[in-house]
DNA sequence: CGTGTTTTGTGAATTATTCACATCTTCGTC
DNA sequence: GACGAAGATGTGAATAATTCACAAAACACG
C-alpha cells in the first residue's frame, strides 16, 4: 500500500465520516480522481466503505461509540482526539491497564500502540475494536449487564472479577467535574464500577475534555486526591491546570 | 415507520448490502423516489447508511460477523437466516436465555422478538447488536478474554459467572458433527463455556447449518443426548433428522 | 537513453441524486 | 358524505457525482 493510501486511511479513521471534496482538499497535491482510486482500493481490502459523496470508515464497532450516539459525540471530536492520543503516550508496553467506557477512551483504543498489553474494560465495543483492529494486545472484558445508554457492562459481582486482576494503570472518564463535587458521571451503576477500578489500580489517569470542566453529574466518583495524571486538551483553562497541578496531580 | 420501510429495512438486514435497483425490483410497487426517500428516513433513525448507488446495513456489529469475516460466513447466509427464523419462533417471552457466539446466533439475535427477555451471552458483538436494536431485552455479557477468531470471551471464572444466573434455554451453535464424535468446535476454550452452559440449562437447542453435518472438528463438546431440539435447514438430509428424532431430539 | 509498465490527470459521457411541484391519500371535522 | 389540511407519493428537469477512455507523466530496468 502506498503512503498516501495509507495517509488516507488514516485520516479517514479519525474522521469516521468524510466527503470527497474535504479529501481533495486535505490531500490537495492529488487530484480528485486519484483519491477516488484510492478509496476504491481501500475499499477492496475492507478497510471503509464508499458513500455517497465519500466515504466511512470500515464500520466494526467504531460506529456504535461515534456514529450511534450522534453529533453529541461528534461536537468534541477534536478535543477527544487530541487527549487520546497524548494519552496514548504514556501506556508502557506490557502492563496490564484499565480503559474505561466511552468516545474518549475508544479514541484512545484506537491510538494505543500493537504492542503487548492487557487491556481490561467494561466496554465490549472497545473491546472488539481492539480485538480487530491489532494483533497483540490481549482484551479482558467484565461481565454484566449490558448498559444501553453507555454500550458498558456492569455487574453485582465487578468486585469479585477484579479480584483476579492486577490492574497497573487506570484510563478513566469522566463526565463532570469542580472543585466541591470531584469526578461525576450520570450512572450510579458506572460511578460503583469506576470507584472499584480506582481502587485497584496503582496509578489512576484520568481523561477528560475542557467542555467537562464545572460541569456537575449525579454520581461523584472521585476528588483530585484519588488520581495521579490528568489528562486534557488544550482550552481547559491554565488556572484549573495549576490548581490540579498544586494538588499534586500531574497534568499534561 | 411504515411497513414498507419495516419491509425494505428487514431486506436490507438480510442482504447486507443493496443497490437502488435492486431494491426497486423488489418494492416494484414503489416507485424509485419513495425508496429514496424511505432509504433517507432510515438512514436518519441509524439502521443504514446509504451508499453509492444503494444503502448498507448500519454496521453495529454485523460486519463485525458477517462483513469482517467476509465470504465464509455470507457463503451459508441463506440456510443461517432460515435456521435463525425457525429458532427465534422457540423463543418465549420472560424467560432466560444463553445465545451462543458465531453467525447463526447473530442472524438469531435480529429475529428475536423486541420483549422482555435475559439473554446471556458470551459474545460481545452479539449483545451490543441486541442492545442497539431493541428496546426490552436484558443482556448479560460473560466476562472473560475476548478471542480474536471467534469474538467471544471465555474466563477462568466462567462457571462461577453461571452460578448465579439461572439460564431456561440455551441456544447453543456446534461447528460440526458425527454420530461418533458429537458436536464439536475448533476452540478449547470453547468447547469448555459451551459444555458449562448445556450442564446449566434447563432445555438445550442446538442451532447447526447443513453443511456442517458429517464434520469433525477438535473439541466435542455435546453429545446427541445432551440436547432437547435440534434447529436445521431444509437441506439436512432426511436420514441424519430422522436419527436424531429416534435419540429423542425433537428436530425442527 | 529507450522501452515497457504503472500511475496519474483530463474531460466527455453516463449515471445518480436532488429539488420543486403536481397529484393522490388519509384523516379529522362539521 | 363533503371539505380542507397534512402527509405521502410520483414526475421530470436541474444539478451533481461517477465512470470511462485515453493522454501525459513518472518510474523501472536493461
Amino acid at each position: 500500500m502506498k503512503e498516501r493510501q495509507e495517509a488516507i486511511k488514516r485520516y479517514i479513521e479519525r474522521k469516521g465520516d468524510v466527503t470527497l471534496s474535504e479529501l481533495t482538499k486535505e490531500f490537495s497535491d492529488w487530484s480528485e480522481m486519484t483519491i477516488r482510486r484510492d478509496l476504491e482500493f481501500l475499499e477492496q481490502r475492507r478497510f471503509l466503505i464508499r458513500t455517497k459523496r465519500g466515504a466511512r470508515i470500515m464500520p466494526t464497532s467504531y460506529e456504535v461509540s461515534v456514529g450511534m450516539y450522534g453529533e453529541r459525540e461528534k461536537r468534541n471530536c477534536d478535543l477527544k482526539q487530541e487527549i487520546a492520543t497524548k494519552a496514548a503516550a504514556l501506556v508502557e508496553t506490557d502492563i496490564s491497564m484499565y480503559l474505561d467506557a466511552g468516545s474518549t477512551a475508544m479514541m484512545l483504543a484506537r491510538e494505543l500502540p500493537d504492542r503487548n498489553l492487557i487491556i481490561t474494560t467494561s466496554a465490549p465495543n472497545i473491546g472488539i475494536e481492539i480485538v480487530l483492529k491489532k494483533k497483540n494486545p490481549t482484551v479482558i472484558l467484565l461481565g454484566g449487564t449490558l448498559q444501553r445508554k453507555t454500550i458498558s457492562t456492569c455487574g453485582l459481582n465487578v468486585l469479585d472479577q477484579l479480584k483476579t486482576l492486577n490492574i497497573d494503570t487506570a484510563f478513566v472518564c469522566a463526565s463532570g467535574y469542580t472543585d466541591a463535587t470531584g469526578f461525576s458521571v450520570g450512572g450510579q451503576h458506572e460511578c460503583v464500577l469506576k470507584r472499584a477500578i480506582i481502587a485497584s489500580a496503582r496509578r489512576v489517569i484520568m481523561l477528560m475534555d475542557s467542555s467537562k470542566l464545572n460541569s456537575i453529574l449525579p454520581f461523584t466518583f472521585a476528588r483530585l486526591s484519588d488520581i495521579d495524571t490528568f489528562v486534557t486538551d488544550s482550552k481547559a483553562p491554565e488556572s484549573i491546570k495549576a490548581a490540579f497541578r498544586a494538588a499534586g496531580v500531574h497534568v499534561i
